[in-house]
RNA sequence: UGUCCGAUGGUGUAAUUGGCAACACAACUGAUUCUGGUUCAGUAGAGUCCAGGUUCGAGCCCUGGUCGGACAACCA
């Protein structure tokens, strides 16, 4: 709490990206004098933590100049997009905490004015319709350094363009026979300019225009005017649409159009050890490598919400990570910082043991129950605390056991004195192990009456404090311990090896013999908690209150199994 | 043999626009702690891709390289 000047003083201070940059001095010379953005995504997929950050631009850009930002869906491929995309993606910017007001549009909302642009550019001789097939186009595009040449087609009459292209509205040709193409340069060392195409036939039905159209108009066309029509004044994008800039702006002055939208392009984000791409996270939905798009592995906004994620981590790591020009890594422990500096102020704290070991206290008294006091979270007061049940025969963490422990091992051990968090301080008096197996069955213990509450009248310290969960009371519930989906640190980038390679095998554990607090029995689905020395943990969407089922965000940071390693 | 873009500790992002390279994550010490968590204090790690140039002074400007990325869907 100390921290709250000091982070909006972080905050004001924080040095501006080079969009900013650009916004500042746009402002200052009065070449705009509001900002308008956009976010734009194409309904073939969903959102991904890339897409997250992109919207916490977009969205963020328009709130700290006081401007406005728009959701508009790019649904100018009818074979690809879909209304379960749209859905998701309005959840996942709204979960996010941005609002669109009433500025949602759809691409498709302007096709009939799109159509009369492209009736516009051909009538200024800057379009034509073009009969090459596919591959002909192809050839006759040339490649990055051998220039193209033009099409028969290209000098042929407005007049007959004009019929044509009327024509392909109607139906009257099939699809890849026709299509309008600009008339820029086909010997031009950037490949957009060579006479892109503009309209294509696509005899499909679209998720909102139905059967009305048969064609669509190509992304370059079809954005900038988007973004023209809605006002928008710095459309931002990602790196590899700045090539396509020179013809953002040639069709923009081609048509004369007044409202000019500038293009500015910023880098992609990529996470290490996943992939950020919606055709690769839909091929591994597709071949049912992860159970869907919210998959808690997956990098999506949904796989994230569903695996504990809280927005404002999202848009904090968002804000962390920057934006620039160059290619970049994010070393996914960035995004786990976050998720945990956030999860730490705002999660309840429970008791749960994820593989329970049984523990009796020898000189316990049989019938006894007792309600302890909990705190529910040490670093928020107001939330107050809660009774857990104790009683003779409790359950703690395996690993919190060890027959034969090293010095540095502060928990349990064969004559050893640890805290039963909030409750005694037991000392383990025996070992029953089974006979054949030599594992460890249960633990015999004695406990202190006088060090109730965790604390000892005599001074007395103990090194380690365990959690434990009541035998009798406990619930017993399954969770799902998840890690990195990769094994590699960039699974795209070994060229000539698929990607799926490198999923890792143990990316998900089920347990399922767990125990937790009696008090979750009711615990809303979502909840988030932290299990105390464990991590954080939500409930899942599927979890019952006869069967719980809770999904770890993210273990805690934990300097002894680090200690281990070494 | 093309065009465009980029290059700063392990990672990412800064540097009052030409003034002795900073912040975060990661790492490592130590302190505190009824979570081996949190918090706190501290340490280490780059001399800014290379070579020239301009300048009193260059990570920032200029020239030439090197390396990396993007571009040849009727995808976005």
């Amino acid at each position: 709490m100390k921290n709250t000047n000091e982070k909006q003083t972080n905050e004001t201070k924080k040095p501006v990206n080079f969009v900013q940059s650009i916004i500042d001095e746009d402002l200052k010379t009065g070449k705009r004098t509001e900002v308008h953005t956009r976010f734009p995504p194409e309904p073939n997929g969903y959102l991904h933590i890339g897409h997250a950050k992109s919207i916490c631009l977009n969205f963020g850009l328009a709130q700290q100049y006081n401007g406005i930002c728009n959701l508009r869906f790019d649904d100018t491929n009818p074979t690809k997009e879909d209304v379960e995309y749209v859905e998701s993606i309005k959840e996942d910017v709204h979960w996010l905490g941005f609002d669109w007001k009433d500025r949602m549009f759809y691409a498709s909302d302007y096709f009939e004015k799109l159509y009369q642009y492209a009736l516009q550019l051909i009538k200024s001789g800057n379009a034509y319709v073009c009969e090459l097939s596919g591959d002909e186009i192809k050839e006759y595009r040339g490649t990055p350094t051998r220039p193209g040449k033009e099409s028969p087609y290209r000098n042929r009459s407005v007049e007959e363009s004009l019929s044509l292209f009327e024509q392909m509205r109607e139906g009257k040709f099939e699809e890849g026979t026709h299509s309008l193409r600009a008339k820029i340069d086909m010997a031009s060392p950037n490949m957009h300019m060579r006479d892109p195409i503009v309209y294509r036939i696509k005899k499909q039905n679209h998720h909102r225009t139905g059967d009305k159209w048969c064609i669509y108009p190509m992304y370059d066309f079809a954005h900038g005017i988007s973004d023209a029509i809605e006002g928008i004044t710095h459309s931002i994008c990602t790196l590899e649409f700045e090539v396509h800039r020179p013809l953002y702006d040639w069709f923009l002055i081609a048509l004369n159009i007044d409202s000019r939208p500038q293009q500015i392009e910023f880098a992609r984000l990529n996470l290490s050890y996943t992939v950020m791409s919606k055709r690769k996270l839909m091929e591994l939905v597709d071949e049912n490598l992860v159970d869907g798009w919210d998959d808690p592995r997956m990098p999506t906004v949904s796989g994230l919400r569903r695996r504990g994620y809280t927005a404002a981590s999202i848009r904090n790591f968002a804000n962390t990570i920057g934006v620039a020009k160059r290619d970049n890594v994010i070393d996914v422990a960035l995004l786990e910082h976050s998720v945990r500096e956030d999860l730490n102020k705002v999660s309840n704290r429970v008791m749960s043991v994820l593989n329970p070991l049984k523990v009796i206290i020898d000189n316990y008294p049989e019938n006894l129950d007792e309600e302890i006091d909990a705190i529910n979270n040490p670093e928020d007061a107001s939330k107050g605390s809660r009774k857990v049940p104790f009683s003779k025969e409790l359950y703690i963490e395996r690993d919190d056991f060890m027959e034969e422990a090293p010095k540095k091992f502060f928990r349990l051990a064969p004559g050893r004195e640890v805290r039963l968090r909030y409750a005694y301080y037991i000392t383990c008096v025996e070992v029953v192990k089974d006979e054949n197996t030599g594992d460890v069955i249960e633990l015999h213990c004695t406990y202190d009456p006088e060090t109730k509450g965790g604390s000892s009248p005599d001074g007395r310290k103990v090194k380690g404090t365990l959690h434990w969960v009541s035998a009798k009371h406990a619930l017993d519930a399954e969770v799902r311990l998840y890690d990195r989906l990769f094994v590699d640190e960039d699974p795209l980038g070994k060229k000539g090896v698929d990607f799926k390679k490198f999923l890792n095998k143990d990316s998900l554990t089920i347990l399922n013999n767990c125990k937790v607090e009696p008090g979750l029995k009711n615990a809303a689905n979502g909840s988030l908690l932290q299990f105390e020395r464990l991590g954080y943990f939500c409930i899942d969407k599927d979890s019952k209150p006869d069967k719980l089922l809770f999904n770890r965000t993210v273990a805690l940071r934990d300097s002894w199994s680090k200690m281990n390693k070494k």
